[in-house]
DNA sequence: AAGCGTATTTGTCCAGGACAAATAGACGAA
DNA sequence: TTCGTCTATTTGTCCTGGACAAATACGCTT
C-alpha cells in the first residue's frame, strides 16, 4: 500500500506519516525497488487505531510505537468511559448491519421516525444510533462498508422525513436558516439532523452542503437574506480551526446574521457573536427565543 | 491564502503547486515572514481556470503561464464544442440559482420529476441540468455555493423520488445491485441517478455511498450476495486509475457478480468482465437482458 | 488508418531541516 | 481550592531540490 493510499485510508497526511516514522520509528514500511514506502496491511490497521486514539485526545508521542494490544486496551477504556447505554433500537440496527440487511434497516429506521416523531429521532435517537455504529466500528465489529451502508440509509430516511415535514403545515417563514460546514468538514449527518430540527420549527431552511469556503458562506448569507447561519462540527474537527473559522465568518457575514454552531467537536466554545449548541434539542427553544427577540424591537420589517 | 487552502480550494496537490512554480514560473505566490507561500486571490482564480482546462485534457505545459484572457478563451471554446443546447428547464434552474431561490428551485425540480417521470428525469433531464450548472460555474456565472445549493436540492428531490419508487409497486427482487464509487471519487450525483434507474426496474438497490475502498466493495458484494456492482465515474476521474481499479475489483469480487461501470469519465472502456454504460437509459434494457440471461440457464436458485 | 516503440511531459515521492501552532506543565493570584 | 498566565515541549506543516515512474504525444511501420 503506497503512502498516498494510506493517507486516504487513515486520514493521516503524508508529511505526518513520514515524520512519525522519523521520530518514533513507526510506521516502519517496506520499500519497493525505487525506495518508495510500501505499508503492510497490519501496519495500516495499527495506524487506523492510532488515528482514533489521537482524535480522542491521546498524544502521538505517548501512543505511537506501542503494541496493538495496548492500543486496543486504550480504545476499550475510551469506549466504556463513553457511557453509551445501547438501547434496543441500536442493538437492532447493529444486528441488521451485521447481516447486511439494507432493506430491513431502512424499514426499521422509517418505523422509528414514525413512532418517535422526527424531533426525537433527529435530536436523540439519531445521534445515539450514529454513536453506537461509530463505536462498533472502532471496536472492529463492523467494516467500513457497513458504516457507509448505515450512513446511506440514515441519510435517505432523514431526508425523506425532512422533505415531508417541509410540505406539511404552514411554514412560519422567519427565521431563514442557512446550513453548511467548513471546508475541512465532510460529515453531513449532523447538518442534516440540525436541518430537521429547524424545519420542525417551521423555519425556511436552505442547505449549502458540506465543505463550503468561509467567504462563500458569508456571501451566501448576504445573498439569501439569511437570519441564522447554522454550522456543524463533528468530533474529529480540530477545535482551534473551528474557533478561527468562526471568527473569520463573524467578520465577513452581515452583522444582523446570527451564527449558531453545534456538533460533537470537543473544543467548541461560545464566542462574541456566535452561539454554541451542545444538544440538538436546544434548537427548538432557541428558535422561539429568536422570534421573541426580533418581534419585540419591531424595527425589522418583513422584506 | 496558504498552500493548504489552495490545495483544498482548487483540488491541486501541494506538490503539484510547487512543481508548477518551479517549472513554469506560475503561480508566483508572495511569501510571509517565514518564507511560506501566500497566494493572492487572483492567482487562485487563475489556478481554478487551469484546473478546469487540465481536467478537460489540456497539457499543463501548454497552458500554465498564459494570461487569464487566453485561458478564458480556451474554456469558452470547450464550452461551445460541448453542444449542450440549454433547454427551458435548465434556463429556469439557472435563473433561480442566480436569485438564490432554494425553495422555488426544489419545487421546480419536484415538478419536473412529476411531469416527466423519474426515468426521464434521471436518465436525460438530470444530467442535462447538472451539465448546464457545471458549465455556468466554469464560465464564472455562478459561485461555488450556488453549485452546492443546486447539488443539495437535486439530491434531496431525487432521493425522495427513489424512496417513493421503492415503496410503490412489487419489487421483482433480483438482480440485487450494489452501488458505490472508488476512493478518489467523491461525486454522488451520478450514483444516485443510476440508483433511480435500477429502482425503476424493480431491482433491490443498496448504496455503499461514495469513496469505498476496492477490497471493501468486493467484500460487500460477497456479503450481500449481490448480482451486479454498479460503479460511477465522473468526468474528472483519472481514466487509467479507473481501469486499474476495475481490474482489481474484478479479481477480488466473486466471479458470478457482474461489474457495470458508467459515468462521464472519458477514458472508461469495456474490459474483460466489466460492462461500460455511456448512457443511463441503457440500464433498463440491460436489466431486462440480465433477467433473461440468468433465467435461461436455470442453474441459479433463488436463495 | 491502426498498432507499436520511443521521447517527452508531468505528477508524486524522498530526505532532512526548520519553525509556528497547539498542548502540557509550572507558577502565582483570587 | 480554582482559575488564569507564562514557559517548555510536542507535533504538524512547510520548505528545497533532486529523482524517477506513470501518463501522454510523437514518429515509425505494417
Amino acid at each position: 500500500m503506497s503512502i498516498a493510499a494510506v493517507e486516504r485510508d487513515c486520514g493521516l497526511p503524508k508529511d505526518t506519516l513520514r515524520v512519525w516514522e522519523r521520530r518514533y520509528g513507526f510506521p516502519n514500511p517496506l520499500r519497493d525497488r525505487h525506495d518508495e514506502r510500501l505499508y503492510p496491511a497490519d501496519q495500516v490497521a495499527t495506524l487506523r487505531l492510532l488515528r482514533r486514539l489521537v482524535d480522542a485526545g491521546h498524544r502521538p508521542g505517548k501512543v505511537v510505537g506501542r503494541s496493538d494490544e495496548e492500543l486496543s486496551g486504550l480504545l476499550r477504556r475510551l469506549d466504556v468511559s463513553t457511557p453509551q447505554a445501547i438501547g434496543s433500537e441500536a442493538q437492532q440496527v447493529l444486528t441488521l448491519l451485521a447481516a447486511y440487511d439494507a432493506v430491513r434497516l431502512r424499514e426499521v429506521l422509517n418505523a422509528i421516525v414514525l413512532r418517535a416523531g422526527l424531533g426525537a429521532f433527529a435530536a436523540t435517537i439519531g445521534p445515539g444510533l450514529a454513536g453506537a455504529v461509530g463505536a462498533a466500528w472502532s471496536r472492529g465489529e463492523l467494516e467500513i462498508h457497513q458504516e457507509h451502508l448505515f450512513t446511506e440509509q440514515f441519510t435517505s430516511v432523514l431526508r425523506s422525513a425532512i422533505n415531508a415535514a417541509q410540505g406539511a403545515g404552514a411554514p412560519r417563514g422567519r427565521p431563514r436558516v442557512l446550513f453548511g460546514t467548513f471546508p475541512q468538514e465532510p460529515h453531513a449527518l449532523g447538518l442534516l439532523m440540525a436541518e430537521a430540527m429547524f424545519t420542525l420549527e417551521g423555519c425556511i431552511g436552505i442547505s449549502l452542503g458540506v465543505q463550503t469556503p468561509i467567504p462563500e458562506i458569508a456571501a451566501a448569507a448576504r445573498a439569501h437574506g439569511a437570519d441564522i447561519l447554522a454550522l456543524s462540527f463533528s468530533s474529529t474537527f480540530p477545535a482551534p480551526q473551528a474557533m478561527t473559522g468562526l471568527a473569520e465568518l463573524r467578520a465577513l457575514a452581515p452583522e444582523t446574521v446570527e451564527i449558531w454552531a453545534g456538533g460533537a467537536c470537543p473544543g467548541l466554545r461560545p464566542k462574541a457573536g456566535c452561539l454554541v449548541f451542545r444538544e440538538l434539542s436546544a434548537i427548538a427553544p432557541a428558535v422561539g427565543a429568536w422570534r421573541a427577540r426580533v418581534a419585540e424591537p419591531a424595527s425589522e420589517a418583513h422584506p
